[in-house]
DNA sequence: TGGGTCAGTGTTTTT
DNA sequence: CACTGACCCA
């Protein structure tokens, strides 16, 4: 008994040694529940691999390609690689466009006719449609934008994409584009799956329960027409299925000829949190897991909350921490060095949670401005991301060589062409000395400034370039403080949405920012209930709260039995297709599995009895760990 | 006028 | 996905 955990990874090494034998390959599907080790098991794979054909595979420049989900598990898998030249790893858009990039002649046959398709359909639904309404002003906007994009289809040389972020240029395709060229390609392309069996033999596919199923599907007929000279390999959980494009049913689509290990154990919760799981995903499947010998107890509480609108959130949460605290004796659920981990569903809970609301709402409200908010390349952040907040930071500290550094960068005093000018560097130096004296007065007697206090500072002594989105928010800022009374003439200011936007977030105060940037930078301790996939922490507090959010995948009320299961639920069910009470049942496994010590999950409702009873026959948690906080 | 049907509306996550 | 409301037909 002591040695099963070892027996069982010996097992399975010996099984996917097995398979990934060039000369007779055979496919697998590992499934490996959360904390597993499901990153090990793909790394060992690797390594087995290359102690058997690295070498060999060298010479003749063909390569394991290893697909995940997100750049951070790409690089996470890179680096435990060492950076092995024979693995292409990357997320599975990158992979999708490198295998289809060089071939734009057939890229724009295929986008002809998916444009003129979409076009159609458009225009059907616009003659089905009622007039006037802002759906069909929508497709009127749309069926135009593909007109001009079918219009201009042939004067394109070359299409371009860029795997992270947005793809706004002419010649550019979008993700989906992407992900549906390299389907159909593999699956109607002989030669291209020709090309792909050949340079990459072994193809390994990381969270393939989320890979998007037309790709998912395309690589399983590819095997099955190859599989003398193709090895594929998908890892995964099937419970933790938590993106809409994911593959369902993928369990039973794997066919009977492939191997099927399961590592059961779980290396990364204590015992409590592993039943737990067990029981939130027995109503799913029947995959049990068992917590490592070594594992600690662990604690689990859910404290229910009466949903008012007068609640003071943040309030009765760090009340939560302190309960936690007590519980489990463990100081880090404490005070304001605490470490924890909060989950909410969406990012605006984070942002009301994290204290950058004021800052991060209104820009969030501008669907173009979404992305590059959320990854911080939004034009106009990296000014304070990078510039302002930085060298306020190295004030604070009084570090005088980041100060330097940062001036030298980016001041528009010292930088190297403005240097060769008339003044002397010296009196550049005075001059950048005395902007940034003045820009770090705002700071006197522990002030924490208007983020437009700060980028006004900027620009009347211009130590910084001021981007140009914030010119009409300077010159408005200036307008407005000549003239007390604003007449009306300042309204024609007032018709960007965009810079209204803008001038609202400026309005925030300056610490917002730096909150702001933790938060996507993933140093703060927050994240979303769907973005922490395949991450761990010691203390997880998950926030269930519908009504705060705004999406309408998943009812955390519905799960939890505050909501009776709507007609199209009953009607998914008998069907066989699955629920929304089912999605966010898997939603909800996967967050309760990242707690390596303590869990708590926090239930705002506005049916706390009803609740309470449904628990009582879930059976998920013991009477005492249920909270009732009024 | 009542019932049935379906378009319209709001909107999250990852790349 | 769930709901609302416009519209059609009996």
């Amino acid at each position: 008994m002591p040695d099963s955990n070892a027996a069982q990874t010996d097992d399975l090494r010996n099984v996917m040694a097995n398979c990934l034998d060039l000369d007779n390959p055979k496919s697998f599907f590992l499934f490996a529940g959360a904390g597993s080790g499901k990153t090990r098991a793909l790394v060992d794979a690797m390594e087995m691999f290359r102690g058997r054909y690295g070498q060999e595979f060298r010479l003749a420049d063909r390569m394991v390609a290893v697909i995940t989900y997100t750049n951070a598990a790409c690089d996470e898998i890179k680096h435990r690689i060492d950076y092995d030249s024979i693995f292409a790893v990357s997320t599975i858009h990158s992979f999708a466009w490198e295998l289809i990039r060089p071939y734009h002649e057939d890229i724009r046959k295929w986008l002809r006719q998916n444009l003129e398709m979409k076009i159609d359909d458009l225009q059907k639904k616009q003659q089905k449609g009622r007039v006037g309404t802002k759906a069909a002003g929508e497709r009127t906007v749309q069926i135009e934008l593909e007109q001009k994009r079918l219009d201009r289809l042939d004067t394109i040389k070359y299409f371009t994409y860029n795997p992270n972020g947005e793809n706004i240029g002419k010649n550019s395709l979008n993700h989906t584009e992407v992900i549906g060229i390299a389907a159909d390609f593999l699956n109607n392309k002989p030669l291209m799956q020709k090309i792909l069996i050949r340079k990459y033999p072994v193809l390994l596919i990381d969270e393939s329960q989320d890979t998007q199923k037309d790709l998912i599907d395309a690589f399983f007929a590819v095997q099955s027409k190859h599989s003398g000279e193709f090895c594929l390999a998908l890892f995964g959980d099937t419970m933790q299925r938590i993106y809409s494009d994911g593959k369902t049913g993928l369990k039973e689509a794997v066919p009977a000829a492939w191997e099927k290990p399961a590592i059961t154990i779980n290396h990364r919760c204590p015992k409590r949190i592993v039943s737990l799981i067990n029981s939130i995903r027995s109503s799913a499947d029947e995959h049990i897991q068992v917590p490592r010998e070594d594992a600690l107890d662990g604690y689990v509480r859910l404290f229910l909350i009466q949903d008012n609108e007068d609640i003071n959130k943040n309030a009765i949460e760090t009340e939560v921490f302190e309960k936690m605290a007590e519980i489990t004796s463990d100081d880090q659920w404490s005070g304001e060095s605490r470490e924890i981990k909060t989950l909410t569903l969406e990012h605006h809970m984070a942002a009301r949670r994290g204290g950058f609301n004021d800052f991060f709402e209104p820009l969030y409200r501008i669907e173009k401005f979404r992305t590059g908010l959320l990854d911080g390349t939004l034009n106009g952040i990296p000014f304070f991301s990078q510039r302002v907040l930085p060298l306020v930071k190295s004030l604070q500290t009084k570090d005088k060589f980041a100060i330097a550094q940062t001036v030298k960068k980016y001041s528009l005093f010292v930088s190297s062409d403005s240097l060769k000018t008339s003044e002397s560097p010296l009196e550049k130096i005075r001059k950048a000395d005395a902007a940034v004296q003045s820009l770090f007065s705002l700071w006197d007697g522990d002030s924490d400034p208007l983020l437009i206090e700060s980028l006004k500072a900027v620009a009347d002594s211009d130590l910084f370039a001021i981007p140009d989105v914030f010119a009409p928010i300077v010159y408005r800022a200036d307008s407005e403080e000549e003239k007390k009374e604003p007449d009306d003439s300042t309204k024609t200011f007032d018709s960007n949405p965009e810079i209204d936007a803008w001038n609202e977030a400026l309005s925030a105060p300056f610490s917002q920012i730096e909150s702001y940037v933790e938060y996507i930078s993933d140093r703060s301790s927050f994240g979303t209930h769907q973005g922490i996939k395949g991450l761990q922490f010691p203390r997880v507090m998950v926030v269930l709260d519908d009504n705060e959010a705004r999406g309408f995948m998943f009812s955390y009320d519905k799960l939890f039995g505050a909501k009776v299961p709507t007609s199209t639920d009953v009607k998914n069910e008998k069907e066989g297709k699955e629920t929304s009470i089912d999605r966010t049942r898997r939603l909800f496994y996967v967050t309760c599995s990242r707690a390596q010590s303590s869990l708590a999950i926090v239930v705002y409702t506005k049916e706390k009895q009803k609740i309470i009873d449904h628990l009582k026959n879930l059976k998920w948690f013991d009477d005492n760990e249920i909270l009732d906080m009024g």
